[in-house]
DNA sequence: CCTTTATTTAATCAATGTCTTATTTAAGGG
DNA sequence: CCCTTAAATAAGACATTGATTAAATAAAGG
């Protein structure tokens, strides 16, 4: 039942309704009622909905009186965005500072290069091994 | 079949084996075979994986003689990280560039100056939130 | 008390995902 | 040519997810 935090994460993330409450609740926090307002779907599919971004770590609901305050949490994304990162720094060109730089308009590329198989080899840093061996191998049988 | 490319992503990302994948992916490229070995796991599973992988736009794979090669791309990652940051703006305290600047050590609370109010001005009705409307809404009586 | 409002729980069912083994395609070597 | 290696595809078992309706719980109010 308890997947790892990460799994969870992402697996809540993956979900455009899911998406939705949770722009919605970027802005202001809200009641089950209110969120489950702008979708053509019944009460307790948005409350399933709640319920896995609650056990993810994206949402907290605190009790008042009959109805139900949900609230981001930044527990859950912090974990799943550090990882995009670490996996995101082998390339580093495409997004982060020099996304910035290139957005400038500087010509980087556009002499007379078509570099478009330049990198092959960039075999050296490993420090950042995730979970690769522990965590994938979860094999549970039935 | 075709689901919104941040669903896909989110889902590729929401499993340990394929996230192994991407972690060993981001230090060097690797064929088939290669990845599937350290798993307790038959090649046609990592094949799968591969595919989910790809049709999420996270890797590419080159044919190379009997051997494919499989290596990052960008594509994927981007949308998603984008998202995620969005969402985050609402805390902002809690990572990205202001995380970095607390580690420091500075006495940010004692200033009173500079660090809440970005979020309130941005109206964000962007990108992020609309496809719950259309992609959410998919019901058939039964 | 009984009703209204807000939300969760339970039972059910269709659709999807994730493995497996078996078979197939493709490329190279004896 | 046949055989081996590398990988994809096919078909099937099994678990999980996502939605529904119906019933239950809990707080406020007449």
């Amino acid at each position: 039942m308890a997947r790892d935090a990460l799994s969870q994460a992402f697996s809540a993330l993956a979900d455009p309704t899911r998406r939705a409450i949770l722009a919605r609740l970027s802005k202001a926090e809200a009641t089950v009622g209110e969120l489950a307002a702008p979708f053509d779907m019944s009460m307790p599919a948005i409350s399933n909905h709640l319920k896995v971004l609650e056990n993810a770590g994206l949402i907290v609901r605190e009790v008042d009186a009959q109805r139900r305050r949900c609230r981001l949490t930044p527990d859950g994304l912090k974990e799943a965005k550090s990882f995009m990162t670490e996996i995101a720094a082998f390339w580093e060109d495409s997004f982060g500072e020099l996304d910035a730089f290139l957005a400038r308009g500087d010509d980087l590329v556009g002499s007379d290069a078509k570099q478009t198989e330049s990198n092959s080899e960039k075999d050296q840093d490993d420090g950042s091994s995730n979970e690769s061996g522990g965590g994938a191998g979860t094999r549970s049988h039935s």
